[in-house]
DNA sequence: ACACCAACTGTTACCGGTAACAATAAATAT
DNA sequence: ATATTTATTGTTACCGGTAACAGTTGGTGT
């Protein structure tokens, strides 16, 4: 059961008869070697079946090519967005080093940024939502004391943070519209949790459309869900209550949504003649939903895409000055996705 | 914009006026220094606000404390599942590496098992579902030349492979007896790809209860899907018209179920009354199906969680022979989750 | 008072690469 | 033929810890 000792590049020196430099040399591509020393050390690397150890490269270089991203529960920042992070990231030739903030939160926030910079990550991608005051760290100065380049998911633009996030106060915009578009005069609004910022952009948007439309926004023609069908279903109901002459419903995600629709069948409305609801997300179910729901998509791949972009870009920059990277961006914008629970027939303005 | 270099276990030693290798004694706990050069070490640790560079430690070890994660798409492998592996590996100081098997696949196998090692982690666990040949590779004798512990999630027993899965043939079983107690005698499956293990299995399962109830089971009693909600209705269709005396459906996920039932819904069917519907997972939205989904539920918070705990017990094992480490095993069994698309008042057998 | 042991601390080497500089050999200029 | 480049290769130090072994000190037994 001895495990064999991986060979390291002295072994490789050795075979070829050269010095480990030259090792190092043919590895890494340097132009400085002659062909025939380079093609006796490639056949030692082969013969030895040589690779070389990241480990140990990245500690005598003192940067390891890998991001540290800080996530709350994947649910929220979302499969797709890390999807579009892995990909992006292997792309450039980072590893990721991920961390998974728990609930209870602040206190925990110093120890974890800490983990990751024992380990020498490259740079730091926060994605953790932006929920009431959890990025109030930010304010402590703890940021500056971070020596890595730091990117931030979908958060509230801030001064000294460098931020990539959709702008769902122009999403709230875009879905209001769209319903006053179709006609309806008294649009409700489900919203997400006021401590999330996403929630309140989003409700934000609706508010200043219907304003903007010569139209009263009252605090009754609201009502807070938590982001969960349940909370969406029981939402409507306080709405509908609150607001007797609704006709169309903005929801803040497309799982209250759902909520919705059940409530809304319960209490007999027809969708979307009695009432119209749109979603936000475009979560693959919603196509699904009974009937097919409207929503608001947002590219969440190119979300976090555009945010291991920005991030490698920033630690180019911070390890070869010199050169001048180029960050080629995404366009982060809403798309309006029509299905069922909006009137056919609408023209979009 | 001078970086401060971190202070190192050097400048800590001459601080406190001792040698690095007591203050490495010092932040290693070791019980053999004495209360006041302890005290002195740990003020000058505090003075410098030094922390170990687990990068160097890791190098000078030869172990990393990390455990190398593939997955694929994390949406099989699931939210949950990674939930639970994040929280586990944390709880016994692991970090994460993860890395993103593209569905090309194969010929990225060997890569990106040896950037793992390269990184030297401590192990390997394998998050990708296994679909027709996939897992072909084990085969090859890759697997042999593996230098660290390597778990799998959720796939077919193997002999030279550690194994950590919930037995889905039990969890068609389970919703295929349910089907039964609630006495309807035309019970239907959609399946998932078949070239998906977890799918043939749950389908085998399915197979087995009918035959020992002593009923036929014909293939144009089943109709397959791929796990979207839009294969669920289409195959409904397909499954209605093949078999059209059905009474009940075994479908193999929640989100192919959300297409049966709006599928069953254009047909004018009545659930439960007319076709009782169970599905698989309990995704979050099922409770707010239309009507709302009854189905097998399996804990994936727990599956992430025992493979990860499998991990680090053969780590362990390997780095400290000697010690006796025990290895707390969850059990994982399936669910059923009652809800309103089967009828009310069966007694389980 | 002397040998011996325990408790504590220091020395040296090593992990596997890279960086900076030195040395040698071959090629070109004068 | 000699001085000077240029191309190629080697030497040495270093990154920041840990392991193994070697001292040093003080207390104890006799």
């Amino acid at each position: 059961m001895l495990q064999i000792k991986r060979p390291s590049i002295v072994d490789v020196a050795e075979l070829a008869k050269v010095s480990k430099q030259t090792v190092s040399r043919v590895i890494n591509e340097s132009p400085n070697v002659s062909e025939k020393t380079r093609q006796r050390v490639l056949q030692a690397i082969e013969a030895l079946g040589f690779r070389r150890s990241e480990l140990a490269r990245n500690f005598s270089q003192g940067r390891t090519h890998s991001l540290g991203v800080v996530g709350r529960d994947l649910n929220y920042f979302g499969t797709r967005t890390y999807i579009g992070i892995a990909r992006q990231a292997e792309a450039l030739g980072y590893s990721l080093l991920l961390k998974e903030l728990p609930e209870s939160g602040i206190e925990q926030i110093e120890p974890m940024l800490n983990a990751l910079l024992d380990r020498h990550v490259d740079g730091i991608l926060w994605a953790v939502p932006e929920i009431a005051d959890n990025h109030a760290w930010l304010d402590s100065g703890l940021l500056a004391r971070i020596p890595v380049p730091m990117v931030f998911l979908s958060m509230a633009p801030r001064q000294e943070a460098t931020v990539v996030a959709y702008d769902n106060f122009a999403g709230g915009e875009l879905a209001t519209r769209y319903l006053l578009d179709c006609g309806r005069k008294h649009i409700g609004h489900i919203a997400g949790p006021q401590e999330w910022w996403d929630a309140s952009e989003r409700q934000r948007g609706w508010e200043t459309t219907l304003q903007q439309a010569g139209m009263k926004v009252l605090p009754e023609h609201v009502a807070m869900g938590n982001w969960d069908a349940a909370s969406g279903e029981a939402a409507f109901h306080r709405l509908l209550a609150s607001y007797p002459a609704l006709d169309a419903v903005f929801v803040a995600n497309d799982k209250m949504a759902l909520g919705v629709l059940l409530a809304a069948h319960e209490k007999g409305l027809r969708i979307p003649e009695d009432l119209a609801v749109i979603g936000f997300d475009d979560i693959t179910e919603s196509a699904y939903f009974h009937p097919p729901l409207t929503t608001i998509f947002q590219d969440k791949a190119a979300l976090g895409q555009q945010a291991v972009k920005t991030l490698a870009h920033r630690i180019e920059q911070k390890f070869q000055p010199a050169v001048q990277h180029v960050l080629e961006s995404t366009p982060l914008t809403h798309q309006l996705i029509v299905r069922k629970t909006t009137p056919a027939g609408v023209i979009k303005t």
